[in-house]
DNA sequence: TTGAAAGCGCTAACAC
DNA sequence: GTGTTAGCGCTTTCAA
């Protein structure tokens, strides 16, 4: 006799009742119902006779019963996990983005996978095997850019794709747009106002599609404010604080130095902050830093950095919606996502260009 | 004829072969073995012929095949995935010890199941119980301070812990050692030896094992030293950035201010330097401040900030082995963890005092 | 409306 | 050393 049965009622465990599993049979059985209805209850499925409903819940609390994710992810196929693809974990912005993700995936009974690239290509490939291996039912790109091959390892494997800004035309997939235009618009007004005509612009990675949108965005409001451009206070970052530290370098070693300085990410600005210090120039008072984001410890800077803010929970949130969307089987084209705004926040790190600084 | 046999072979699909879903049996059939021999050979089992394994993994990359994770769980019982509970993925001090997971995990073919419980009890619950549900094979337990129910709670499913500092004297539980004293022993001598004898320290919250032990290290060290207490130079923080500004402004409105503040994470060192720029107080040649982590925007504080490193690197490292030796059924005794190190690193936020700092 | 039973993709016990 | 097969815990037909 082979066969490990069920319940062996074998002579070792006859009266051991209790030592079973605290599985789906156990609830049928204390609940005199057969397990599919049991299942049927505990994924809400209407037809089921209220009184046994109730009885079945009522085991349920008893005794502690929590379905196993395992096996009902094994044969229902779809795992409730996303992955969500970053950067790096240790960029603040992604940890904001993070939170976000993990607070509307609890509610919605949800697990993340979050797999760090890195900026590392084979890193990448690594996160998208992990997520294809563990049956992810869709994936967040929520990196600084990802590359076409790994897309297309994606899109072959028919999942869910939800991205920012740029949106591959294939299948299953669709993006989170965001409005650079007004917060960056206003930031420039704001620095014109101030006095500022000499603005520098650090931008991100260009390869990336944000990085583009929030160069452009940036462009095209210092051409409708009418200030000049010279080609060289045009520079480009990669979304580091290192890159701005090595940006604003090059900034401050110019024959006539920009008096203020847009980034394209928080992170560029604290590179530009910490760049400052180190040069002995003051902010705001010999320079004006404006970043993008708003990360939690912008406020916090020395000086507290005046940025424009793009709402990360916002941001998750309506990711994971349109993701969720996507693996539910709603058409991409019945998907409806809100464009996610951004503004400006004054803080201190951005003043009136000083007179000696002007005639410098 | 209800039933849906694995290959139908019915007339619709006869000549399908490759229509067939890529499992193990699909490469079973393409090596000429069972699927018996394609599971041992994925599982690195060494009692297969040479020949045949080969001739496994030849197909295993032809058919680009990848166990399923899911099916894997359910039926052997371990998930490959460990749960870490953190305070909040905001705080810089957790990505990075996430980081650190993430690489071992990868290394081992793990993944993380990450749950915040942003110092709410609920929550706390709620992602012990998600951990239980998505059955991981155990727990890091790195945030600041747990409830001992929810303890309970994880003990009484006999899933395998890991703990910093404090360790239950339960089952399959243990706990990462951390040398406080030496690194804050050197960051003391450090400010006496700069000129500073009235010396703060803002603590952790107190509920906390790690807190607590962080200011022992310092009155333990401040003691060893020679140097007079001053019982308003200590005070209780929360390891958050608006925790330290908090404290800070009571250091400063003192009749007699200290001129130097230690702070038991970098977090609260940052709201000190926060609150200083905000009061018009120079760093370093006002007040001195002295943070701990080292955490990686500590370099690039406005000044940088002098701290005392502890590697979440091997933190993390060093508590993911523990949690797989536990995992694996090393008997808790067996397992030895070395003590993870602290030593002060000297930035730009420390100095000798300002002698009118001195008579003041 | 409810129950019986197939089977998700895999591991592991057992037979040979 | 290799193959056969039970069954992990659940969802989901299908029959009643």
């Amino acid at each position: 006799m082979r066969k490990k049965k069920r319940s062996p009622k074998t002579a070792e465990d006859s009266s051991a009742l209790k030592s079973t599993r605290l599985d789906i049979r156990a609830v049928a059985k204390h609940a005199n119902v057969s397990i599919a209805t049991v299942s049927r209850v505990t994924n809400h499925v209407p037809t089921v006779a209220p009184h046994l409903a109730e009885k079945v819940w009522q085991v349920v609390k008893e005794l502690n019963y929590s379905p196993n994710a395992q096996a009902r992810a094994l044969v229902s196929g779809r795992s409730k996990v996303f992955g969500v693809l970053i950067s790096e974990i240790t960029n603040p912005f992604f940890p904001e983005l993070i939170q976000g993700f993990e607070e509307v995936a609890v509610e919605l009974g949800y697990e993340l996978l979050i797999g760090s690239t890195n900026y590392n290509l084979d890193h990448m490939k690594r996160c998208v095997q992990r997520m294809l291996d563990r049956k992810v039912d869709g994936v967040a790109v929520m990196t600084f850019g990802i590359e076409a091959p790994l897309l297309d390892h994606l899109a072959a494997h028919d999942i869910p794709l939800v991205f920012i800004d740029v949106a591959p035309k294939t299948g299953r997939v669709c993006s989170i747009q965001v409005d650079y235009d007004s917060g960056i618009r206003q930031a420039v007004q704001h620095l014109v106002m101030l006095g500022h005509r000499d603005i520098a612009f650090i931008t991100g990675p260009l390869q990336l599609g944000s990085a583009q949108a929030r160069r452009g965005a940036f462009l095209s409001a210092a051409k409708g404010i009418g200030i000049k451009r010279h080609s060289s206070y045009l520079c480009e970052g990669d979304h580091t604080l290192e890159g701005g530290i090595n940006q604003a370098q090059k900034l401050f070693h110019l024959k006539r130095p920009p008096t203020a300085i847009m980034c394209s990410n928080d992170m560029t600005a604290m590179g530009v902050l910490h760049a400052a210090a180190h040069c002995g120039l003051r902010i705001p008072s010999n320079l004006s830093v404006v970043g993008f984001d708003d990360i939690d410890i912008a406020r916090y800077c020395v000086p507290p950095l005046s940025t424009v803010r793009m709402s990360r929970r916002k941001l998750a949130r309506a990711a994971f919606m349109a993701l969720k969307s996507l693996a539910d089987g709603t058409p991409k084209d019945d998907i409806v996502v809100s464009t996610i705004q951004t503004e400006l926040v004054v803080r201190e790190s951005t003043a009136s260009p000083s007179v000696l600084q002007q005639a410098g």
